[in-house]
DNA sequence: CACTTATGGATTGTCGACATTACACAACAT
DNA sequence: ATGTTGTGTAATGTCGACAATCCATAAGTG
């Protein structure tokens, strides 16, 4: 009933958006965040306390934090005393993330599969992805691939599992920023995605599996040399 | 070549531990961290920065950043500018979390059998497990436990899955801690880990993962009901 | 020359004080 | 009474300064 009070009809126009008190800390990290995601902060650069309090104009304790938030990212590794840098990436690391996120998103398959749950969210972003493949734009062709993967996980309706998978997903960007611009086919990447949801529909649990699993897989297997080095 | 040297033989006797420089913060966080996992400190308990900066006679900064290392162990969560309060266990959450730990550990068993490893490791735990069934020691016997489990995520040589295992394993702690003492049989728990390894052994993929999925799976139905309210 | 011992700079670790926010409750007006 | 507005309190958020630690490099010593 929010009818129910007459006077003052309607007196706040959509426009102003309500004033963003965002501490500090969430917006240093942010920005740090997207810097190392980005690969404009390489693996292996120090993250010096001091510089980065005088250079974003704030103290240091906002700073600290932030940088203990890329800490929890995993995105940042301290070394007590010595400093804080942002984590080397080793050709190992990125097979293990790899490897778990193909863990996670064949979890959220048989989760899908097991609970059931609505496909065409699913479908939208794979008509993206071709829309995207088709005008030759990588970013959006990326964005969408992401969109697809997340919205995957989230219909496996699991909150542990989201989570894990974004924290995981946070590497795999930085993965990606780094790793030489693979010129693959981005019609065939694209395509890849269409029959994991027809399988999904299908109610077919062993295809559906070796899809996912072989999808990810296939990113994993192009990565270790092509990464730059770290350090 | 550490007998280069012959002068000051053998100067410094083993006893003499080295002086541990924990920082405050870490000091902090495990004793918190304890007293959560213990169950001292329940959930929806309120974690207020001033109150345990007098009591444990540090200032607020350390305090502050054991906190937040808790909220990465996805042990305390924060309300911005409300406070900060040991996360409440949900039944969703319990069952999202031993389902979680089901994959981590068939995935573990399926990287064992890929790879191959020695087995001995889990053949000391279990007898550990026999042991302290036929002692009808509890503590000693979710120990042995603990440490099967453990060697098996250690046995699948895969640092992150091992970091996002014990990273779990925190809040099955916790669990355990404020469950009903379920006063199942002692032997039969012990009794369900032998199999595991054998199945193991004789490369059974299908049977070892079906025995480590029951193993979990029937840990985690255990629970929603016998859990304590929350806050 | 080999080896120990100072010393200096850089960086994190800790502290106490102040600013900001949110909530609860009282005071007030309608 | 009901709703609005003020005010106080308790908590987090932020700050600047100081202490502790590590590392590299130089100085001293046999």
């Amino acid at each position: 009933m929010t009818t129910a009070k007459p006077a003052l009809a309607d007196p706040m126009p959509h426009d102003i958006a309500p004033i963003e008190n965002v501490p500090l800390r969430v917006q240093v990290a942010d920005r740090l965040r997207s810097a190392i995601l980005s690969g404009r902060l390489r693996p292996g650069t120090g993250l010096v306390e001091t510089a980065l309090a005088e250079q974003m104009n704030v103290s240091r304790a906002p700073i600290r934090e932030a940088i203990q938030i890329l800490e929890n990212d995993g995105l940042v590794e301290t070394i007590a005393y010595k400093g804080k840098r942002v984590k080397p990436l080793t050709a190992r690391e990125v097979a293990e993330t790899y490897s778990l996120r193909e863990v996670f998103e064949v979890m959220a398959v048989r989760r899908i599969l097991e609970n059931g749950a609505p496909l065409d969210l699913l479908r939208e972003h794979c008509d993206a992805m071709t829309a995207a493949a088709a005008a030759d734009d990588f970013e959006a062709l990326v964005a969408a691939d992401e969109a697809f993967h997340h919205a995957l996980i989230v219909l496996a309706d699991h909150d542990l599992l989201l989570a894990s998978w974004k924290n995981l997903y946070l590497r795999i960007h930085q993965i990606m920023a780094l790793r030489n611009r693979d010129e693959r086919n981005l019609d065939e990447v694209a395509g890849n995605h269409p029959p994991i949801v027809d399988a999904l529909a299908d109610g077919d649990a062993e295809r559906a599996i070796k899809l996912i699993s072989d999808h990810t897989r296939i990113l994993a297997a192009f990565d270790p040399a092509t990464i730059v080095e770290a350090l």
